[in-house]
DNA sequence: TATCAACACGAAACCGTTTGCGTAAAGAAT
DNA sequence: ATTCTTTACGCAAACGGTTTCGTGTTGATA
């Protein structure tokens, strides 16, 4: 394998100091004309580049930022990391990717992997674990190490930063509300357990809903599912254990699979039974019948948790620290034909 | 902020070298048991972790690898870089990821941005555009300044190096060999536009099972749509005006998609129409009906890919390159409902 | 008592850059 | 002829580690 060319191998073959041809390689008018022409040709005819790694040594800056998320095959992740991985070239920046795979020890070690200079900061999403563990120490440690982090969608209120977040109550407020004007009284709420703060959120935004419509909440019609593993059994004996004429699902895989299990029992959609899901993915667009979703527009959220990192980076004083943000995206509901 | 603990700190603190302090936290004999048990408890209670920065300059290994590909929104790409990103996980190794947006501009420029030093090599799937332009003088670059490629996917005769691919072309033959002892005669392909290696190699798959069954290939049974703009009367118009029983399409969108249309006209799945479709993800197999397809083991070839990378990163002689190789990732096809 | 090995540690080079400062050479000013 | 400026460059420290080699001290041995 080829050498690499550095300043130094440069200068030994033009015979001049280290300095002169970093100097010259800027145009620095420290150093003569001929001299910077002879380096810099030369420079370009050997295709040096100022070794990133010395550079960031030196610059005590990776320009690097870490993003930790729980799952990447999973549409809204993907969009937020888009986001992200587009906001953060533009400003220079390298995005490394750790999966958690949604548990608590991997997003540890993952940070550990991370927080020994490698980035200048995460982005993270908690995982499934993490929120049920409730534990949060291996943030703050990072934090304490001067290192920024901002978290986004998955969130917590124990962790004091930047905060990019879904306006998921108000949204599921609406939805629901929606429901209501068309004349549906029987809405049910399909969720996953109750540790999840997004899921959290949209359903008191659901019975806030039924609420100020004078709807009694009626618990049965609440199913949480885990966010993986469902029998299909159950959630077929749900719709046929109650009167359904609605379904809010906090996701468009909870949604598409509902409405298929549904289907096969003879339910038409959406005469029958309306069905509303999270996350403007694949599946909303491609079910039958398409599924009326909340687009979480995951792009903007992926850019605006880059924004916040980046700019706390760059920004770094001996000063105090500014205070700590939380930017709300609005969600849109985007109309199918699951719902009229 | 902080300051961050080096080897520099400890010594002045402890009042011994650095040398000391480093060979006391490596647990080198040569230091005194007394010395090493105030040094590691020192770095210890301070939290000293080597800055990897510092050590990769020092070693000329950042223990980074670079992954370029076209899209991060897509199944198929997110379950091999989940591969990927797990097998380089345990060898040590993070991941740093850019998203080409199947350009060929964005990808020269990641290119250029990671082989300052950033990554050790890099992992790769050619963008739609660099596919159209068969232009390679970025990745003959890089191989020229001696970073490792391994390509995967979306590759190129062009270039020597290591590849992980799919047998495209035998699971090709193989689908549509299933139609036709199904009875069905009126194959069609939906694909794309034919500079994509990957269609090409289905595209022949295709027609060898036809030529193999006496079957006269009919070109009109063939539908080239664009990657990611196509449009739904054209694809109606191309069910309508051939007599068809079976399709083959290159991607699970396509086949969602075009089942979608058809049920809209009319036709029944699988008994009037057969589809199979490549890409074993959410759409298969929450479409209805759901999708026979052809599951191409993401995971896996991202698992392959990163250790053909990791394997040659770490066998850098100054000797002679060992010879490349090519993987070749045995897809399977997953029975559903939009067969019979 | 002189010699020597073992022990415990420090000095310094090195990885590739950047940058403040010192300085030799050359010309200008006195 | 002497002093002062420029000009054009080199030296060396610094970033945070690792590692080779050198060396002062100690106790044992001849």
């Amino acid at each position: 394998m080829r050498q690499k060319t550095t300043l130094k191998s440069i200068a030994r073959e033009l015979d001049v100091s280290i300095s002169t041809v970093s100097k010259a390689l800027k145009n620095s008018d420290e150093i003569g004309k001929e001299t910077k022409e002879k380096v810099q040709a030369f420079a370009k005819l050997y295709n040096y580049k100022p070794n990133n790694v010395a550079i960031s040594l030196k610059n005590k800056r990776t320009k690097n930022i870490g993003v930790v998320i729980p799952d990447i095959v999973h549409h809204f992740f993907t969009t937020v990391f888009r986001g992200i991985e587009k906001y953060a070239n533009e400003r220079g920046y390298n995005v490394v990717i750790c999966i958690s795979d949604e548990s608590y020890d991997k997003e540890v070690i993952n940070l550990e992997m991370l927080s020994n200079g490698s980035v200048d900061g995460f982005i993270m999403s908690l995982s499934a674990e993490t929120q049920k563990k409730n534990d949060f120490n291996h943030l703050k440690e990072i934090l304490n190490q001067g290192i920024p982090i901002v978290l986004f969608d998955r969130v917590t209120n124990e962790i004091d930063c930047d905060k990019v977040i879904l306006n998921d109550r108000e949204i599921a407020y609406e939805a629901v509300s929606t429901f209501i004007a068309d004349g549906r009284k029987r809405i049910a709420l399909v969720t996953t357990e109750s540790y999840f703060n997004v899921s959290e959120e949209r359903a008191i935004g659901y019975r806030d809903a039924l609420t100020a419509n004078n709807i009694t909440l009626d618990e049965n019609l609440i199913l949480k599912l885990h966010y993986k593993d469902f029998n299909e059994t159950d959630i077929s004996n749900f719709f046929k254990a109650n009167k359904i004429d609605a379904v809010l699902c906090v996701n468009e895989l909870f949604a598409t699979m509902c409405m298929g299990i549904v289907q096969n029992d003879g339910v038409q959609i959406p005469k029958d039974i309306a069905f509303m899901g999270f996350t403007d993915g694949m599946l909303s667009k491609y079910s039958k019948p398409t599924l009326t979703t909340v687009a979480q527009h995951g792009d903007k959220m992926g850019e605006a948790a880059a924004r916040f990192l980046i700019d706390r980076i760059e920004n770094e004083t001996d000063d105090e620290i500014p205070a700590y943000e939380t930017e709300i995206i609005k969600a849109t509901i985007i109309q199918r034909d699951s719902t009229n």
